[in-house]
DNA sequence: CGACTTTATGCAATCGTTTACATCGCATTC
DNA sequence: GAATGCGATGTAAACGATTGCATAAAGTCG
């Protein structure tokens, strides 16, 4: 535990690295058997197996990944490539990946684009350099070039957050605009006529369109339509949501309620209306997606929709590994969603 | 923009993967011209430089990085080991560490040890095994077979979220006692004298240990000192915070200000006050570490403590990249805090 | 018991770069 | 104008595993 220990008995063992010439000649083998041994053990003496295995631990022998995926062409790194993961969803969705990776031996190298497609290329283009074996992206919407890329390279890949309509690439995740018309149609049900939507830019971020959609369907079906003022865009920070937000509550008829495309956004917006002195879950009413920690513990709770974050990243990492090692694999999973109501949600005043 | 485009005019061109031969056969130089443009621009004629530039382009050439790490002994990839970035705090400073990374042409890999020290050990020889050129740690305390395997390998790493007393291992981060010294001193200018801890296990994380002693240390120099029954440990989720809190709250005689290692136990303290109707600042003060988002926008707002989040990240980053390229740098590298006072404290009731 | 199969192992080529060394030409200097 | 040096380029040998093929030993069968 400690981090000190100068007279570390293990000093009087090897101390530079050794390779498999090294571990075959201390088995009495040949650097085939050692890699056989260490690869695919049924495939040697269990004897054999037994010396090498020995041998190679006595010289605390770690093979050479790179000339190992230079020969056989696997590295058995996975790429992921996210928005920004100083973003709570992203987080856990990687760690829940990476969890379910390392288990199967894979390592995950990780990469950001803060919502740019075109570093998004560069990037992933880097990864193929690094060698990884696959590739995990978020959303749908991407530079045709990234899927020319992976083509070339023969990299397999899983998009996320999202399920392509069109069935063209492999995808885990839900349906947002699911999302969006759940929350708004439970407003609607509690009285509101004026909508307010606090959103992502949408270019290039399929999920922000698509949660935009989903309050607009459900304003259609009730015989209303989103008014042009009542939307506002705004960087993903709770800073700027908050901005948003006030810009959203000075219009002389401002919205009874806002359905935020996501958390950090629903709860930006709650601080506005505190700064307002506006009574949260009365005088104004609020909405999120992801139901995240942060939304569920404010006064009132967040009303939010439960979204399969950690779910996604297991599929994601299960149907990866499962195209790597030839096993049958479902290219499409879509995971429920469920509204989670608290207090931030109300009927309208008066 | 969009995720579809089957007419992609790039068809026409190349269609699998070229290597160095083929860009050097289409520039009309050798192979070792081609690395020598890409690699050091300089030692080659600007003419030739642009031939082989152009060549590569129009192949879409990209390096094979395991044949070149598996030659040059570099994969300009490093590992960051991290506890869990299913963490906001990691989550921060890893994305930090990654963008300075990125700007220097390095990706990252990552590793998550759940606060298990063997494991810690297991994955950085994973990691080494891929090729990592230097390693980011998180936190003082590690296995020492952990420190003998990176001097075997001789890869540099830098640990993180703490200073080494010994200045043995390269670390740059803040001083962890001071942090909780600091709200102990505040809580106890404020008229508290029983003060509860809520904190991580200490075993194998130091910043939990030394957090505990700026508590005891602030309490000593006041003539007091903590009551083992106003301890409660607890893993890091909100659920097992609360969990924890509820049994402070619940002894005979409770604190009337509980210091919590960081803001999610803080904010899982609330948590339980809320259930038992207390006023948070008035009935019970509330303190936390690291000044979260989660933190300051509870209600009330969370007095917590600024720690240089993102500042460890670019200064690990900075750090390995400098020794990696043989520039001088600073191996122990401290950053200020400062106590951030929001409405979760005041003074004890009567 | 001989021919044929199977299994375990070794030999050596191979993966795609980088880089030490050799070479060549050209400019500089006396 | 010969000697020298220097810069740009090519040649070929690494780097350390994996793996196709060859081989030897052991097992199987009629």
């Amino acid at each position: 535990m400690s981090t000190q220990d100068p007279t570390d008995a293990s000093n009087q063992v090897v101390r530079s690295r050794s390779d498999a010439k090294d571990v075959a000649r201390l088995a009495g083998v040949s650097t085939a058997t050692v890699s056989r041994a260490l690869n695919n053990p049924k495939s040697v003496e269990p004897a054999t197996r037994q010396l090498v295995l020995e041998a190679a631990a006595k010289l605390r022998y770690v093979p050479h990944g790179a000339a190992r995926s230079m020969r056989s062409r696997r590295s058995n790194m996975i790429g992921a490539v996210v928005p920004s993961f100083d973003y709570a969803l992203y987080a856990r969705t990687t760690s829940a990946l990476q969890q379910r990776l390392d288990e199967s031996g894979y390592s995950l190298v990780l990469a950001e684009h803060h919502y740019d497609l075109a570093v998004e290329l560069r990037v992933a283009s880097q990864l193929i350099e690094r060698g990884v074996d696959a590739f995990v992206f978020v959303g749908l919407d991407h530079d045709p070039r990234l899927f020319s890329l992976l083509e070339d390279y023969g990299r397999p890949y899983v998009l996320t957050w999202g399920i392509d309509p069109l069935r063209k690439h492999p995808s885990v995740g839900f349906d947002n605009q699911a999302a969006t018309y759940a929350v708004t149609n439970h407003l609607l049900a509690l009285g509101h006529r004026r909508i307010g939507l606090l959103s992502a830019y949408v270019e290039g971020n399929d999920r922000a369109r698509e949660r935009g959609a989903g309050v607009r369907r459900a304003l259609a079906e009730a015989g209303l339509e989103l008014n042009a003022q009542h939307v506002q865009y705004a960087p993903i920070s709770l800073q700027s949501a908050q901005e948003a937000a006030l810009r959203l509550l000075a219009l002389p008829t401002p919205p009874t309620a806002v359905v935020a495309t996501n958390d950090v956004f629903a709860v930006g917006a709650m601080l506005a209306c505190r700064k307002l002195g506006l009574v949260i879950g009365h005088d104004i009413s609020i909405t999120g997606v992801d139901n995240t920690d942060l939304g569920a513990t404010q006064t009132p709770g967040l009303t939010s929709i439960r979204t399969p974050i950690v779910e996604i990243g297991l599929a994601a990492a299960e149907q990866l590994i499962a195209r790597l090692e030839q096993a049958p694999y479902n290219p499409f999973q879509s995971f429920p969603i469920e509204i989670v109501c608290r207090g931030s949600t109300g009927s309208p005043r008066g």
